[in-house]
RNA sequence: GCCCCCGUAGCUCAGUCUGGACAGAGCAUCGGACUUCUAUUCCGCUGGCCGCAGGUUCGAAUCCUGCCGGGGGUGCCA
């Protein structure tokens, strides 16, 4: 309702000030309604302008209702209740917006001043098995990359992958000791988890392995050719299995995508000269670390350090963030830098974004967010596991969703079958994953429900989709071609209209707010309701038996309906059957 | 010990940034609606000391303080 309330703005204001309201004193009161139902869409609460102006709100309300109400002719009907007063949209102004909508194939959505923005999300490792706590990050990263695509931004998609490091020294050994032949080319390794604890468990209980692998570390970080090789054999097998999963989960992530901590390696070092030349890096205890006072205190009480350069003389994860931070912010230029990373690791990335920007990585005008979410738990609260207690396998989980979801339309609607069927199952069982991951807060943990997930009913990707769906049928049914509702007469005789034409015009600053938040449950919200008022729409609102311009007027909502499902979805990265 | 986060209907969650009207959805329960563009759905009923206690305010789920309960972090793993 911004745009009413900017009209409203700008239309009385003459009058309020010649009633004596200055200027700035009684803008900022005019905002969206707070009370549910028909009463209202923007309101403007009187009472703190009640000591200035010696009356009581009531009063105040009711004068400026009854003073304003012709300036707002045939926008807004104006009422006053409570010491409010109340401004309700009226049907031509609805019906105009909603005409000036359909020609528009981004609904209304502005674009932004564009930024430059990596986006760093996913992040599996190299020689281990994808969990469900890989999802999130993917599933959230990847929404949030669309949505700032789409408002007009540069983003540049970084898969810090895990690839680089002293368990590399094991791993390596123990591909030499099954055969490289092994995994090489299609075979791939079948259970990452696996071959990553033999690994382990060598190397704790062999010394001659723990040997090798050590040594091995030490030739890989010279990067003796050999080594070099073996690691990209282990490399390759892996990404071309994150591929496999990507593909599977719909996401924008590719091998152009890949910038795993290998990369940054030769940047290390570089990092810990500059912070030796601002001078902010101290030795303590044999590593090389920056302090940064204030409320960072370990368990001891004492200052709690960011760690540069260990006592070995190895770097760890907190120099290879800064290296990405130099790297994004000036080889590619970024102004800001999103990490879509754990809670867990909230500590660690307002440390790290705290050093750089003291040592010049970064400056005011940079932006760095962590991207915070929470853990995925069962419906006992607990971290999702396996029935045998092991980490969720994320392709066995996506797997099952789409089994379920074949299972339930198969029941559902007999009518579908081959390709067709699997194809929507696929868009089903993906796409209620994704939703039900992206439709609460990220911040929160979430809990995981298959049967909930897989609904159609409630706040879930199916009921979404299977409103689009019926559009679809709509007009698949009538033959009518979807282009021909293109410059149609709006009607909203109905509540029922009213409504979802409300939700529909709302739909830019729905897309904006959850943009600026990067929080892509605030667009789930909104596109459950859009899908909502649909539904009581289309209960009592017939379209094909109506005359003429009735007909074309609904048939008009129900296209931009379709629309706003579709790219409200497909800014989530959740894909739209047309038949379900 | 210190720091951070969470606590809203039986369940899952919005709303907290930026204070406004009787705190909203969905699911579940219960009661209704299928010769239809539609039941893969819709309509209605029931359901709340917004963790507790103070404070600020004309007004607090929202801001401040202190508690209680749960979770996470707290130097050479990432």
């Amino acid at each position: 309702m911004r745009e009413l309330i900017n009209e409203i703005l700008s239309l009385v204001a003459p009058k309020l000030q010649s009633l004596g309201f200055e200027e700035g004193t009684w803008e900022r009161l005019v905002g969206p309604s707070t009370v549910s139902g028909s009463l209202s869409d923007v309101a403007m609460p009187c009472h703190s302008l009640s000591p200035a102006m010696r009356k009581s709100p009531l009063d105040i309300a009711t004068e400026i209702s009854s003073e304003i109400s012709d300036c707002l002719e045939g926008i807004a009907d104006v009422s006053s209740l409570n010491g409010f007063v109340n401004f309700s949209a009226t049907e031509s102004w609805l019906s105009t917006r909603v005409e000036n909508l359909a020609p528009d194939s981004r609904l209304g959505v502005s674009l932004d001043d564009q930024r430059v923005i990596a986006v760093d999300y996913s992040a599996p490792n190299v020689a281990k098995e994808m969990h469900v706590g890989h999802l999130r990050s993917t599933v959230i990263g990847d929404a949030i990359v669309r949505m700032l695509e789409f408002k007009g931004h540069i983003v540049h998609r970084e898969n810090h992958v895990g690839d680089w490091g002293t368990p590399f020294g094991m791993l390596i050994e123990h591909l030499l000791d099954i055969g490289e032949g092994e995994v090489a080319g299609e075979k791939g390794i079948s259970d990452f988890d696996l071959f990553y604890k033999q690994a382990r468990t060598k190397f704790d209980e062999n010394p001659e392995f723990a040997e090798r692998a050590r040594s091995r570390v030490v030739k890989l970080q010279s990067e003796e050719e050999e080594t070099l090789r073996l690691w990209n054999v282990l490399v390759n097998v892996s990404t071309n299995y994150f591929n496999e999963v990507y593909s599977m989960l719909g996401v924008l992530l590719t091998d152009e995508d890949l910038m795993g901590e290998s990369a940054y390696r030769h940047l290390l070092p570089n990092v810990v000269d500059r912070l030796t030349e601002i001078g902010i890096l101290e030795n303590s205890d044999g590593a090389d670390v920056v302090f940064l006072g204030g409320n960072w205190v370990n368990r001891d009480g004492e200052p709690f350090p960011v760690m540069i350069r260990k006592a070995d003389g190895g770097f760890n994860y907190s120099t290879s963030d800064l290296a990405c931070i130099i790297d994004r912010v000036e080889r590619l230029g970024c102004d800001d830098l999103l990490y879509v990373v754990g809670t867990p690791q909230k500590q660690h990335f307002e440390m790290v974004f705290e050093v750089a920007k003291r040592s010049g990585f970064m400056n005011q005008e940079h932006r760095a967010v962590h991207v915070n979410f929470g853990s995925v738990l069962d419906s006992d609260g607990q971290m999702l596991k396996s029935r045998k207690g092991q980490n969720v396998k994320l392709v066995d989980l996506l797997r099952e969703a789409v089994t379920r979801a074949e299972l339930s339309i198969s029941e559902k609607n007999p009518d579908l079958s081959g390709d067709e069927r699997k194809n929507v199952a696929r868009m089903i069982g993906i796409g209620a994953v994704k939703y039900s991951d992206l439709s609460s807060d990220r911040t929160k943990d979430y809990v995981f429900d298959w049967d909930r997930m897989l609904s159609f009913e409630g706040n879930t990707a199916p009921y979404l989709q299977y409103a689009h769906a019926r559009i679809c049928s709509i007009f698949s049914r009538s033959g009518i071609g979807r282009e021909s509702t293109l410059g149609t007469r709006i009607q909203l005789n109905t509540p029922e209209e009213r409504a979802l034409a409300k939700t529909l015009v709302t739909f830019p600053e729905a897309v904006d707010y959850s943009t600026a938040g990067l929080y892509p449950h605030r667009l789930c919200t909104h596109l459950h309701s859009i899908a909502s008022s649909f539904a009581s729409f289309y209960e009592v609102c017939h379209v094909l038996d109506e005359d003429d311009e009735v007909k074309s007027s609904r048939l008009a909502m129900c296209d931009l309906t379709a629309r706003a499902l579709s790219l409200g979805l497909g800014l989530l990265g959740i894909d739209c059957p047309e038949r379900m």
